[in-house]
DNA sequence: TCCCCTCTTTGATCTGGCTCATTTTAGTGC
DNA sequence: GCACTAAAATGAGCCAGATCAAAGAGGGGA
C-alpha cells in the first residue's frame, strides 16, 4: 500500500491488471497539482495501450491499499490481440467505456457545483467499493479528503465542507480515512443539483 | 452544413467517417447546457463504438460546414475487426488517443484559467484547421464566440472578452464566425499561463 | 441598397468556491 | 495510557468568472 507502480512520462512498457486490492491513477501538473483520473478495482486493467507515438505513462499509478498486480509487455499483448480478436473487441469495449466517463467528467466539471460533483463521485465510489456494514454501504478502501477533491475538481477544505454538509443531512457517516453512504437516495439527489 | 447527422440518446446503429467538411460532436444537458467535445476533420470517425450495455449515441453530431460522410453499420465494421486484427489496433490508437484528450482536458478544467483554456483551444484548433493566408493561419471552419465557449466550459460573454484580448495583444485577427492565428507562439505562452 | 436578424462586444453586479490561517480530532507508536 | 503526527474541520476574506442587461456591427436576402 502507498508505493508507486509507474511514475507519469516514464516509459510505458507494460500492460497491467489488477488481481486485488485498488490501484489510483493521479495526473501531476506542474505546478503541484494533483488530478485523481481513476481508482482501479480488481479486474481493472491499466497502462498505456496506445502505440502511436505517445510511449509513456500519462499519468501516476499508486497502490491505494496492499495490491496483487500482473503485468503482461505491451509486445506480447498486441500479439496476443492479432491472434485473438474477441480480445480486441472486449479491449475496445474497455476503452469506449473509459472515454464515456472522462467526457461526463468533463460535463460535470462545466456544468454541476461543487456539491453535486461530490456527491456524483461518491455515487460511483459507492457502487464499485460499497459494502454492507452497520453503517450502511461502507467504501472498501481508504479515502481521504484529498482524493476526494482530487477527483472532484475542487479543494481539500471545500471537499471536507461538503462531506461535512452531508453528515449532517444524515446521508453518509465518515471518519479519518473512510465513508460509509447511509442514504443512496439522497446523494443522488444532490448528485442531480 | 448545420444539419444533424444524429441526437444524443438515439439507438447507435452506424459507424461514421468524415469524408470532406466538420462534425461537430455536441453534448446536451438537461439544463439545456451545451459541451462541445470535438470538431472532426476529414479521415476521423464517429459513432459509438461500444458494444457493452451502452447502444445509445453519447452526444449529438452536428455538420459545421457541408460535408460528405461514409456510414457502415456497427455489425459489418466488427465483423471487418474479426477478420482485419490491424483494423482493431488502428481503432484501439485511435481511442487511447482520444481517451487521453478528453483526460488532458479535465485536468485543464480543474487547474488552468479561462484565458489559458480558451487559448488553448485555439491552439488545437489551429493545428487541426489552420491554413495559410494573409492574416496568419486561418481556421477553415465557421467558429462562433458560442462554439468556442462550449469548447473551453465558459459562458460565451467571457468567451469575446478572451478573443478580444488576444486581438488587442496581437495575436489573433477575428470576426464574425471566423479567426486567424498571427503569434503561435504568443498563445501558447498564454495557454501554458 | 437597405433592412433585419443574429452574432458579438462591453459594462455592472454578484457569488461560489479558493486561499490562507487556525483549531480540533483521530490514529500510531512508544 | 500518553504523546506525536497527519487528517479534518472551521472561519474570514477575496476574486475569477458567471449572470444580467443593453448597445453595436457584419452579412444575407429582398
Amino acid at each position: 500500500a502507498g508505493d508507486t507502480i509507474y511514475y507519469q512520462d516514464e516509459r510505458a512498457t507494460m500492460l497491467r491488471v489488477v488481481v486485488y486490492g485498488a490501484v489510483k491513477l493521479v495526473r501531476q501538473t506542474i505546478e503541484g497539482k494533483e488530478i485523481l483520473l481513476d481508482i482501479l478495482k480488481p479486474g481493472e486493467y491499466f497502462g498505456n495501450l496506445s502505440a502511436s507515438g505517445n510511449d509513456t505513462y500519462s499519468e501516476t499509478a499508486q497502490a491505494q491499499k496492499d495490491v496483487c498486480i500482473l503485468s503482461i509487455s505491451m509486445r506480447d499483448f498486441r500479439s496476443l490481440i492479432s491472434k485473438y480478436p474477441g480480445v480486441a473487441q472486449l479491449v475496445l469495449n474497455i476503452m469506449a467505456d473509459r472515454l464515456q466517463s472522462s467526457q461526463q467528467q468533463v460535463e460535470h466539471l462545466t456544468t454541476l457545483p461543487v456539491k453535486a460533483r461530490v456527491a456524483h463521485i461518491l455515487m460511483i465510489l459507492c457502487a464499485k467499493f460499497g459494502e454492507d456494514s452497520r453503517h450502511g454501504k461502507l467504501l472498501q478502501l481508504p479515502l481521504s479528503r484529498k482524493d476526494l477533491a482530487d477527483m472532484s475538481g475542487t479543494s481539500t477544505e471545500t471537499a471536507s465542507r461538503m462531506m461535512s454538509d452531508f453528515q449532517n443531512e444524515g446521508i453518509i457517516t465518515s471518519g479519518r480515512q473512510w465513508v460509509a453512504i447511509n442514504d443512496p437516495d439522497g446523494l443522488k439527489k444532490i448528485a442531480e443539483e
